[in-house]
DNA sequence: TTTTCATTCAACAAACTTATTGAATAAGAA
DNA sequence: TTCTTATTCAATAAGTTTGTTGAATGAAAA
């Protein structure tokens, strides 16, 4: 094997990864296993795909050794292979938001749709949950609110909020959180709240990046 | 466009990046770019593709905002946009580095073959500089050493070592680098250089991670 | 053992991506 | 203006990726 041949290779071996993350739903696929780990139903029904679809994205996701898996009982659950996975789709996230002008404005157009959006930084919440200022709702399905959570934050799963609207207080601020800034269940959620005239805010980003700023978490105990 | 389609353009817009880096040529241009701008005409040569191919993947790594041209006299040159593309293509490359196992065994095997490599690291090569204790050479085209090197490095291009061996001083140790650990000229001038009896060591990695480092450079001023 | 059911596989058509060719464009030099 | 030449474009064929369908696996439960 020649020089030319052998640097070929490297860079083909390199593109298997980056190939791996080409697709919008294996995208949509890590950003859902930022949150835990979860079975291949799971997936199918949160990135709106059929489960025959997801199961062939995982192997994808799979073979490049990005995520991995576990059986347990008659599931098996995927997850992030380690830390460096969700260090790099952090970072290309990031660089996907400031090269891409039509996602901010995505994003933006969305969250003026629906009302003024409120956002809070994670480091004023912080302040106020020492303070006991604010309410926390966690608004992402309760699997995953019991796999870790922001501490103080009690589960209110998106789909339940509308029933469940008389237990949030009136005379405090509420702060709701999901998954990451791209997770659109905390816009609604506020956007529902807020025309209850409730004083509803959400957290800038999400979970994932609380995680990633090394925020104080804690795990529902079974 | 109700939540469901809008996430996934969402996605869908992120996915345009990573797209983009899904091609093994185009990965190998980045890292060409890394090291400074260039002409299409050169870029093909250096990533041993056909100037209208080399054209083609350029288009694609521009229209993804990744990297941006300009003109000066009869030439285009492309170069990264900006910093952030840096980042993300390290962080990539150092994941698809820990997750696949063919590239390090690629890698150590070339090197093993090419004698045994003498690696050095660069915070050993920074102190054996202050003492002017080693004899250190860029052997990338000279093109690229004039965009920046490392200060105290003086260009002994890989194509005119054999020529210009009996410049190099034999009481001392000699360093070569070229542009990161991909690049194999290095590897090359090193092996070229042991046979010759002289005390050759590689830089561990190359030009790229010493900028990242922030480690002392220098340009040539015309 | 047999049944159940989460997951994977295999085959296919449709939609993309890629390298190659040769021609077109357009900026600078003559 | 005409010539030169770096770069891009357009057309095509070969190769790859994707989503769908329905059937096959194979581990756990009954």
């Amino acid at each position: 094997m020649d020089t030319r041949e052998f640097k070929s290779s490297l860079y083909k071996q390199l593109a298997k990864v980056t190939k791996a993350l080409s697709n919008s739903h294996r995208l949509e696929i890590l950003d859902l296993l930022a949150q835990g780990s979860f079975s291949v139903e799971y997936i199918a029904e949160h990135a709106n795909l059929s489960v025959a679809n997801a199961s062939q994205h995982l192997q994808v996701l799979k073979k490049s050794g990005l995520v991995d898996t576990v059986r347990d009982g008659k599931y098996i659950y995927y997850e992030l292979f380690d830390e460096r996975v969700l260090k790099t789709w952090r970072a290309l996230r990031q660089l996907g938001f400031s090269r891409n002008h039509e996602i901010n404005e995505l994003l933006e157009d969305y969250r003026k749709r629906k009302d003024q959006m409120n956002l809070m930084s994670s480091d004023e919440l912080l302040q106020k949950l020492k303070k006991n200022e604010v309410y926390l709702i966690d608004v992402r399905p309760e699997e995953e609110y019991n796999l870790g959570h922001i501490k103080q934050a009690g589960s209110l799963p998106h789909k339940e909020l509308r029933e469940r609207m008389q237990e949030l207080p009136t005379d405090r601020e509420i702060v709701a959180y999901c998954r990451g800034p791209l997770c659109l269940m905390a816009d609604e959620a506020i956007s529902m709240m807020r025309k209850e005239g409730l004083n509803a805010f959400r957290l800038e980003n999400g979970f994932s990046d609380w995680l990633a700023e090394k925020k104080p978490v804690e795990t529902t105990v079974k």
